[in-house]
DNA sequence: CCGGAAAATGTAAGCCTTTTCATTTTTGCT
DNA sequence: AGCAAAAATGAAAAGGCTTACATTTTCCGG
């Protein structure tokens, strides 16, 4: 039904491997024979196979980007943006990119498999038989915030502790030292980096944190604001309160409301990511900037490096930054 | 480097045709045999070259999201739902889902050309050209979210008219006479379909629609914010303002606040999209909420039907429904 | 136990490029 | 004009699978 180098070949009167030439190649093909050919592709609408060309080169030069349902959605602003900015990358490098959720990990290496795509770029928290599973198919594997210790993969992640050290800082500049976090259930790598984060940093100021200063909840606004609610409720509440991000800071704002306790005034309030609802809320959120954008570039550029076999960092750290806004 | 159909054949002592088979069409083989080659499958660590397979098939049950960059980003939680819900479906009907945002559109056609693809859902607002270089390719398309009227192109869109008369409905039904719209510069397609169904709507109510009610403003909380406070500061304000969008309407809470008007006693606000700022905000936004993921889900039902040459609707349309909330 | 139908398997062509190597044409000099 | 070297082109194999058609095996009733 398309055109074939065949046809193409036939029409303008040279054989295939010079019409492979002129598409693939097309300075090591003579002036008159290029216009020719390109005139013929033109006429008959042809554009050259890229599957039997995959077929020949033994190459696709495809990657994904795989996210692992049970802790990383795209609907997550977070991950919106590093996919974003690896799908900006990989166009700009002549790549395809194949976006997966993968409900199950199987499904991900199914879709990844076959050489149809040389390299993945595995998005919130991979599991260790799912890399080794890529790896003995000789797919190059590139983790994005998430670390996977003893495996020999290149990583990029955000500096959490950095991070979480300049907002802690701030706070106790705003005279804030009596600090509680409320961790989000997100993606388990990212909460763990968080709080431990969290713990050291206060531990470095010498500052407490026992039980009543660390919370759980669902990384939903509701109970975000459930647990502040009950952390607000008593006489000995904490003067700041950090949210794992920034939907459990919105959470943390919504439970001050209701207790009439006004921000930044008598309660400071910090959240994680910079994400776009901090300057929707009512005051506006400071918030630890994080780099989405340049954790997704930098993915792929270390994909790259791998699939160029050219020597690559294993992990890489991006800083972060603070936002100062009207909750602090 | 990996193993092929006749590493198989060769060490299960079946033809290759019928290692074939065993993989592409498990009960046409007798089960000594199918065990025998799985058996040899999986020392070998073999899997079916899925490039290979499309080549002799000719066909790649590969299908692409595109979204035109220009107005549209996976950015953008409408949109990213959207994504999510075709990804979701894609996955469940066998099919690889290629995602790109096309900046320019020849890009886009690009990464579709060839076959690669069978076919497109084209998110944002598709150019007439973009689409017959599609079709001339015999290159499915299905629009989510546009419309192109005098193209034989099937399309899924949400019903705005519907979601506005929900919303202009309620306003008037809590006493909202004086209605005025703040118009974001969305995609074009919605920004004019919400913009045109404000005007028809306030008509069949028979109320005034003359300048001082509709404004627009870029798609930013504080561009809307400005608006919003130009709009309220008058004697004259408006009882009610609808956002083009949550952002838009989480702007004019925002310039509502600033004024110390207090919502909804002395103003209603209503969105658009039903996104989950909705939830952050104070107080939370009643909302028009538009159902993505069945517009996401309708998408790719309907380029299955092109592709599999069964009768497809042309034009699908999804209800909206009224979130009602604290801002009404 | 045989014959014929049905089921299972095998053979080989084809899908559309790329690429190596051989061959032809062009170029630059003398 | 003639020659060697360089550039352009062509012929053909390879890449891993599917599938139509041919062949072999199995199954079943008589």
């Amino acid at each position: 039904m398309n055109a074939t180098i065949y046809d193409v070949s036939r029409l303008s009167g040279v054989s295939i491997a010079t019409v492979s030439r002129t598409f693939s190649n097309p300075d090591r093909v003579r002036d008159a024979t290029r216009q020719k050919v390109f005139e013929a592709a033109e006429i008959l609408h042809y554009s050259p196979n890229a599957i039997a060309r995959a077929m020949a080169r033994q190459r696709t030069d495809k990657i994904a980007f795989l996210i692992c349902k049970r802790d990383a959605t795209i609907l997550d602003e977070f991950y919106a943006r590093i996919c974003e900015s690896i799908m900006r990358r990989a166009i700009r490098s002549d790549r395809q990119l194949v976006i997966s959720t993968a409900a199950d990990w199987a499904q991900a290496a199914g879709t990844a498999q076959n050489k149809q795509v040389e390299g993945v770029i595995l998005g919130g928290s991979a599991q260790a038989d799912m890399v080794s599973e890529f790896q003995r198919k000789h797919i190059a594997v590139v983790l994005v915030n998430h670390r996977m210790p003893g495996f020999d993969i290149p990583c990029v992640v955000s500096d959490e502790y950095g991070g979480m050290r300049l907002a802690v800082g701030h706070l106790l500049q705003r005279g804030r030292r009596d600090i509680a976090m409320i961790a989000g259930r997100i993606s388990p790598y990212i909460t763990g980096e968080r709080y431990n984060a969290f713990l050291r940093v206060m531990g470095e100021y010498g500052l407490e944190t026992d039980a009543r200063h660390i919370r759980m909840c669902d990384p939903t606004v509701e109970s975000a604001a459930q647990t502040a609610l009950e952390l607000l409720g008593r006489k000995d509440r904490p003067a700041a309160i950090l949210g794992g991000n920034d939907v459990v800071a919105a959470g943390v704002l919504k439970a001050a409301h209701r207790l009439g306790l006004r921000v930044p005034e008598e309660l400071s309030v910090v959240g994680f990511d910079d994400s776009t609802v901090c300057g929707m809320v009512e005051p506006e959120l400071t918030s630890v900037h994080i780099d989405c954008r340049r954790i997704g570039e930098l993915g792929v550029d270390r994909l790259h490096a791998l699939l160029n076999d050219e020597d690559c960092p294993q992990v890489t750290v991006v800083p972060a930054e603070l936002r100062v806004r009207g909750s602090t």
